[in-house]
DNA sequence: AGTATTTATTTAGCTAGGTAAATAAATGTT
DNA sequence: AACATTTATTTACCTAGCTAAATAAATACT
């Protein structure tokens, strides 16, 4: 097998990992802080807007935005359509970002602080370049 | 976020699904492939050699070698140490095997066929400078 | 208007990773 | 020899992805 993957997956296995490890602190998983600094970034979304977003399938977000409505993270408000949910930040979200935010930008600069600016762009074209 | 973290996830998460999508055809997933190739290249292994090569926690792989005992793929074998348990490949894994190298063989060159050589070296050692 | 199709979300059930704790055999210590 | 510690594997249970199918609302068609 191509070292590629093999190095590719560890590292990713590794990286969520640690990232998990840091996110303890705050009591949040890397995939519910994914979502939660998407929210930041675009305001309220509806469920598909964020799966399209994060690139994953519907089931995994719907799970995630349970568990983070019953942990008091976010809200879900009722679309115009009444097919369609709506997704917010709870204030105490909004409250507790910032202290994740720098967490999570201590830890980038941990993680990829050993790269320059152009290693890293260049990391992303080779990445990319991978299955057009 | 920096984006080399979404991008990698993602990246990893799309090349797994290629990669379970192409051994359908085998009836095989991405990760048992990955305990059938460790034990080619290797030999009969004990459980503990398996998962520190692969870098995964015991027992994700007593998991993975019970599933793979019951689809006849691997043998469990009592080690002289009567604690350890030692995996081989199944006759039926032998003969099978050339067919599945070929399949796996044509996805890398797909997948990474974009890159040359020297983007591939670079981008492990890339892969490598994230958190020493 | 009534039916068919599409779209958004959810449910059920699978693989695949993780940690913590249980079990059993081997090794070390006194 | 008896007891404590270490090591190998397993069990139980959690997050996190996936597909397939169910449900419910909106839209399209005739």
């Amino acid at each position: 097998m191509n070292p590629i993957f093999h190095a590719l997956f560890q590292k990713s296995r590794y990286l969520t990992n640690c990232l998990n490890e840091v996110l303890k602190q705050h009591n949040l998983y890397s995939s519910q802080w994914a979502i939660l600094y998407c929210l930041h970034n675009h305001g309220p979304m509806t469920l598909t807007q964020i799966w399209k977003y994060l690139n994953v399938e519907a089931p995994s977000i719907t799970r995630a935005i349970t568990r983070l409505e019953t942990l008091g993270w976010v809200l879900r408000i009722d679309g115009e359509d009444k097919r369609e949910k709506i997704v917010a930040l709870s204030p105490y979200a909004e409250e507790h970002l910032p202290a994740i935010t720098k967490t999570i930008l201590a830890f980038e600069e941990e993680m990829v602080g050993a790269l320059t600016v152009e290693e890293q762009q260049q990391f992303i074209i080779l990445l990319e370049k991978m299955k057009g």
